[in-house]
RNA sequence: GUGGUUGUAGCUCAGUUGGUUAGAGCACUGGAUUGUGGUUCCAGGGGUCGGGGGUUCAAAUCCCCUCAUCCACCCCA
């Protein structure tokens, strides 16, 4: 049992059946993607460290996968640093890479790196995996794959509506019902401001974030703890119970809450116009202000979206925002950029359990020509040759294996027809079609077969 | 990082208060059926019971350690 083979953690194998069920989805969110003017990239699945580490915050630099440097990589460090056992302090000197945490980022680095060469705005997409050290369980892997649009050098607000747009389109076209909350941290900030703790707005949303999970009461003990004020949270209480509320009621009381924080009332005309602008559009899924979302991403500066299925218990499938100053820290400045992350996996582990992937995504090969013998494959491989000039995908068995065996493969692979083309077919000239489903069978020419299946 | 769950055949799982040679279904191989799969019947191959240690005349079963796994929290896609 000790010899069993396995993989890491957190990470997958892919079979054929699912391979297309993922492809499924990839494709349809690319063809949304390309479909409102977005073009593919790709980066390497390493990066440097110095280029991932604070990015993410606290937390996500925990969570980064290290490779290790080639070589004798512990040359570089001296026997007393060694010797302390601290890993957080060797680390930088024996690993200078890590796998990619997310796609955004990487972005960041190529739009820097390439700035001669693109022409601004800028719209990308990028379908890729990327790796957390998180620790697994449902709808969550170490390695998971995410399909990213971005749009990058232009602070339009446009670009979120149209990202919106995107998202309701990709969820309308796989047919799962979601619902879309969107924020936006400068209100947040503001709220902070308005309370008298600006520099902890991450700690205030985080706990804002877990009303619903864990009851207001639940919420105020961890603020405490943080260390904000009574007096704060006697303030932020308005807000606790706006959960259910209408946008407009949520707006009214933002107004008179944040009203006089210059940043407050920046995020609040931000999202109205959001809001008023995607009235246009005829939206199949339910856009919601949420005040309490909050994503812990620290690159974000403007507005927050994420995205939930309504019918599945199940992380966030979709989320994103806007980030103002990514590129700065690596050297390019006033650059805005904002973009969207659909998580393949978790809308995959969706599907499955609404047990909702239309059959069409999952269609192989449509004829199966079993082999009789030399002779017979002759005849076998001319078949071949015009079902594919046809556009019918369609295979020979390899070997003159038993009937039964080859019978076999073909059910196994849900191949629906099998073309006899054996010595009597040879000599008539009409082939034998079975249909695998019915199990049927009937003489015709291979012509009548061709436009029956194509 | 914190808390819990479960480890027995390729897969899903039975296995009584510790007691002969550890079982079933599915899958696989062969046959009934040498040109017909999915249904049926017959036969067969497959296991250091996660690993290590302990208690005992005797351990899959009890105890300790360890590894793995899944789930929840945290965080997120």
């Amino acid at each position: 049992m000790a010899q069993k083979p396995s993989i890491p953690k957190g990470t997958r194998d892919f079979s054929p059946q699912e391979m297309a069920k993922r492809n499924y989805i990839f494709d349809t969110i690319k063809q949304v993607y390309q479909l409102f003017g977005f073009s593919q990239i790709e980066t390497p699945a390493m990066e440097n460290l110095s280029t991932l580490m604070g990015k993410y915050g606290e937390e996500g630099d925990k969570l980064l996968f290290k490779i290790l440097n080639s070589g004798d990589f512990l040359k570089k460090t001296n026997r007393d640093e060694l010797a302390q056992v601290e890993s957080s302090k060797i680390s930088t000197k024996i690993s200078e890479k890590g796998l990619r945490y997310d796609l955004t980022v990487p972005f960041a680095r190529y739009v820097v790196q390439h700035r001669n060469d693109i022409q601004f705005p800028f719209k990308r997409y990028q379908i890729q995996s990327v790796w957390r050290a998180d620790r697994p369980q449902k709808g969550r892997y170490r390695e998971f794959f995410q399909c990213d649009a971005d749009v990058i050098g232009s602070n339009s607000l446009m670009n979120e509506v149209e990202l919106l747009q995107i998202i309701d389109r990709v969820f309308t076209a796989l047919n799962i019902k979601v619902t879309i909350k969107i924020n936006n941290r400068k209100i947040l900030a503001g709220i902070a401001d308005s309370i008298g703790h600006p520099e902890r707005l991450i700690d205030i949303t985080v706990a804002m974030d877990k009303i619903d999970k864990i009851g207001p009461e639940a919420v105020y003990t961890e603020m405490r703890a943080k260390g904000i004020s009574d007096d704060a949270i006697n303030m932020l209480e308005p807000f606790m119970n706006l959960q259910g509320n209408s946008t407009n009621q949520k707006l009214n009381c933002l107004r008179e809450f944040v009203g006089d924080s210059a940043i407050g009332n920046q995020g609040m005309l931000e999202v109205e116009e959001i809001l008023e602008r995607l009235k246009t559009f005829k939206l199949n899924n339910e856009v919601e202000l949420d005040l309490t979302l909050a994503r812990g991403l620290s690159y974000y500066t403007g507005a927050i979206i994420e995205v939930v299925a309504n019918d599945v218990k199940m992380g966030s499938i979709c989320g994103g925002g806007r980030y103002d100053d990514l590129t700065g820290i690596f050297g390019l400045k006033d650059v805005s950029g904002v973009g969207i992350s659909f998580g393949a996996d978790r809308i995959y582990d969706v599907l499955n359990e609404l047990d909702i992937f239309p059959k069409s995504s999952i269609k192989g090969t449509q004829v199966f020509i079993p082999n009789f013998g030399k002779e017979e494959e002759k005849e076998a491989l001319k078949i071949l040759e015009e079902l594919r000039n046809n556009g019918i995908a369609a295979e020979l068995f390899p070997s003159n294996a038993k009937m039964k065996k080859q019978m076999t493969y073909a059910n196994h692979n849900n191949i629906p027809f099998v073309i006899m083309a054996g010595s009597t077919e040879i000599e008539s000239g009409l082939l034998t079609l079975k249909n695998m489903e019915t199990g049927e069978q009937a003489s015709k020419s291979l012509n009548e077969i061709i436009e029956m299946i194509a």
